[in-house]
RNA sequence: GCCGGUGUAGCUCAGGGGUAGAGCAGCUGUUUCGUAAACAGCUGGUCGUGAGUUCGAGUCUCACCGCCGGCUCCA
């Protein structure tokens, strides 16, 4: 039910309240520190921030201070005004604000806003709240560094972010949702679940354990599985090459700084951060005729790219990860059927994990490309043509494609609703060129291939982490690294389950015995925490009667089923990769 | 890389100039139990690293490293 029915408040409106409550801000700010300068403070998808340089860093009992200022300009209730004004008369009022008078002349036109409350006065667009009492709920939340305009070239400015709502009880709930959200962090739950560490012997790089190996083979091993029904090959290529390689490919003059550069006698030598220029080499390696292609060259080797250390996270930004990666050489006339069917594979992948909410981007070309220009407006249209054929909605981001060409980008968000690109489909006419890439046409003559570079799960370790944080940890059961975990009640009944074990190593599912000296009720507790699809309780009941009583990590008791039955019903749930657990057998018979 | 925060046992954290602590985990016993924590004992730390201040430094200063939140950059 919705408790505030008489002020339905829709998106729009919100902006306008999280807009009000940044002018706020950045009036009680200026009250506390009369020489602050103030940039910039929009809305934001939960509320709004803005920037300021200060004299000093800002501390969390400043936020409360600031808190305090601004509920009592909120309580004062004066109207927010704005008006039009000519750009030299705002040039007078901002006269001491550089950031606004910066802001002026990047303006077009003749006149800029200028909106005022009580004595706070701003250079503004508009779309306000009438007045300070009508901001809603809000909650200072942090300070954080943040570029004036963006640019690392500028200087960093003191950014105060706040949350804001229409009601308190959505504020709360938006508090209460992002502390829970840190339950389900995958740098969290990797170390609940014993899948992986990070140590700074060597950072940005995970250790993979057993159990998270476990997953990262299953994964590798289901994409196999399409590999085959689509028609790839896999390759493994070399780790290291001789910096001539990256100079050939443009990756030394354009990924420069992202590459880990190692001098090897006399020569330079380049760690891959991408595999394109090695499969570009082992295309070159032979001739092809037209009767060839596609050719489909997948592989899962590492790769390893120097990001900057401010921007490492967890699995979702590491420094060493692996891709789904593949490049398809094909004629031009291929194209648009290996898109086609890169998108059929996508849904095939993302349907079977249960992502079915992946935003898709169509990134053009930047500043930094090779290449001519109206070859990257052809494949540009190509790839959104092929988008909207796949039945995507997409968003074009300008500017943002690689280097080489431009991109499609799938997306999907976080615990903490931060947007990530998982997997990518680009287009690329410029490596066949630079690498000289050729085939033999049916007419005998030699023309060069069209080349995609794809990752549809991305980064894999970037996919486990979001994977994880997306199921909170309750992993489907073929990717649970142990599937099943067998409880004796007494020692008497340890024997029956190990013997039930075997069964289902032979079956190749994972099961394990708790057969340590603690209760029951201790043991099914651990076997929760650790997120195990599938408990079995075994006592003298289910010893006489050959069977176990199942129970599911989600609290469901599927009471005493048949050691038989219940065998085959994991295993169809292992070949199947089906995500949810049954709940309750009975149904099925 | 930049701004801010932070670093004490495997994990979560207390201790803020004067003998390094708790819970959980681990180990050893005891307990043999019917659907989310049995009991007892024991082990475990160059307090991120290095300098400095001090009679004395987890504690104060500085530098470096890692991590966390942003910014920038990117799968």
């Amino acid at each position: 039910m919705n408790t505030n029915k008489d002020t339905q408040i829709d998106e729009e409106q919100l902006a306008k309240m999280r807009h009000s409550a940044a002018h706020v801000l950045a009036e009680a700010v200026l009250e506390m520190f009369p020489e602050a300068k103030y940039a910039i403070g929009p809305s934001i998808e939960t509320g709004f921030y803005y920037d300021f340089d200060l004299p000093r860093s800002l501390t969390p009992a400043d936020l409360i201070i600031l808190q305090k200022r601004m509920k009592k300009s909120v309580k004062r209730n004066v109207p927010i005004t704005g008006e039009q004004i000519s750009k030299n008369e705002a040039k007078k009022i901002f006269a001491k604000q550089p950031y606004k008078l910066e802001l002026i002349d990047d303006i077009e036109g003749d006149t800029v806003g200028h909106f005022m409350h009580a004595k706070f006065e701003d250079l503004c667009r508009g779309g306000h709240a009438a007045s300070t009492g009508q901001v809603g709920s809000f909650q200072l939340t942090h300070v954080a560094g943040a570029y004036w305009k963006g640019d690392e070239k500028n200087p960093m400015l003191q950014r105060i972010y706040g949350a804001l709502f229409a009601t308190q009880e959505e504020l709360e709930s938006y508090l209460t949702a992002r502390e829970e959200a840190a339950a389900r962090d995958h740098r969290r739950l990797g170390k609940e679940l014993d899948l992986f560490f990070l140590d700074p012997i060597s950072p940005g790089s995970p250790f993979f354990l057993p159990g998270g190996t476990y997953i990262y083979n299953e994964l590798t091993d289901f994409l196999r599985e399409l590999y085959v029904t689509y028609g790839y090959d896999e390759v493994i290529t070399p780790q290291l090459f001789d910096s001539k390689l990256w100079k050939t490919s443009g990756h030394y003059d354009n990924f420069h700084g992202d590459m880990f550069l190692v001098p090897i006698d006399e020569q330079e030598m380049g760690i891959k951060p991408m595999n394109c220029p090695g499969h570009c080499v082992l295309y070159g390696h032979t001739r092809h005729s037209y009767r060839e292609l596609p050719i489909r060259l997948a592989e899962f080797t590492r790769l390893h790219r120097n990001e900057r250390s401010g921007v490492l996270h967890g699995l979702t930004r590491a420094r060493s990860f692996s891709q789904d990666d593949a490049h398809i050489y094909c004629t031009p006339e291929q194209l648009h059927d290996e898109i086609a069917k890169l998108f059929d594979m996508t849904k095939e992948i993302y349907s079977v994990l249960g992502l079915e909410n992946l935003t898709m981007y169509v990134a053009t070309r930047g500043k930094n490309f090779i290449g001519n220009p109206k070859d990257w407006d052809v494949a540009e249209q190509l790839l959104m043509d092929s988008v909207k054929n796949a039945g995507f909605k997409y968003e074009v981001s300008e500017a943002e494609a690689a280097f080489y060409g431009p991109k499609i980008e799938m997306h999907l968000k976080d615990a903490l609703n931060r947007s990530w690109q998982l997997g990518t489909i680009q287009l690329d006419q410029a490596m066949p060129e630079r690498f000289n890439l050729r085939y033999i046409s049916n007419d005998g003559s030699e023309q060069q291939p069209t080349m995609i570079h794809r990752a549809l799960l991305g980064s894999l370790e970037r996919f486990i982490g979001i994977y994880l944080e997306f199921t909170a940890g309750k992993l489907p059961f073929w990717l649970s690294p142990t599937q099943l975990i067998i409880i004796p009640i007494t020692d008497k009944h340890i024997d029956y389950c190990y013997e039930v074990q075997s069964e289902y190593k032979q079956s190749m599912i994972n099961a394990i015995v708790d057969d340590g000296s603690e209760r029951m009720g201790a043991k099914i507790r651990n076997a929760q925490i650790k997120k195990i699809p599938y408990m079995f309780i075994v006592g003298d009941q289910e010893m006489e009667s050959n069977t176990v009583a199942v129970r599911t990590r989600n609290g469901d008791d599927l009471g005493q089923i048949k050691r038989e039955d219940i065998l085959a019903t994991l295993i169809q749930l292992k070949q199947t990769r089906t995500i949810e657990l049954i709940a309750n057998t009975s149904e099925k018979q």
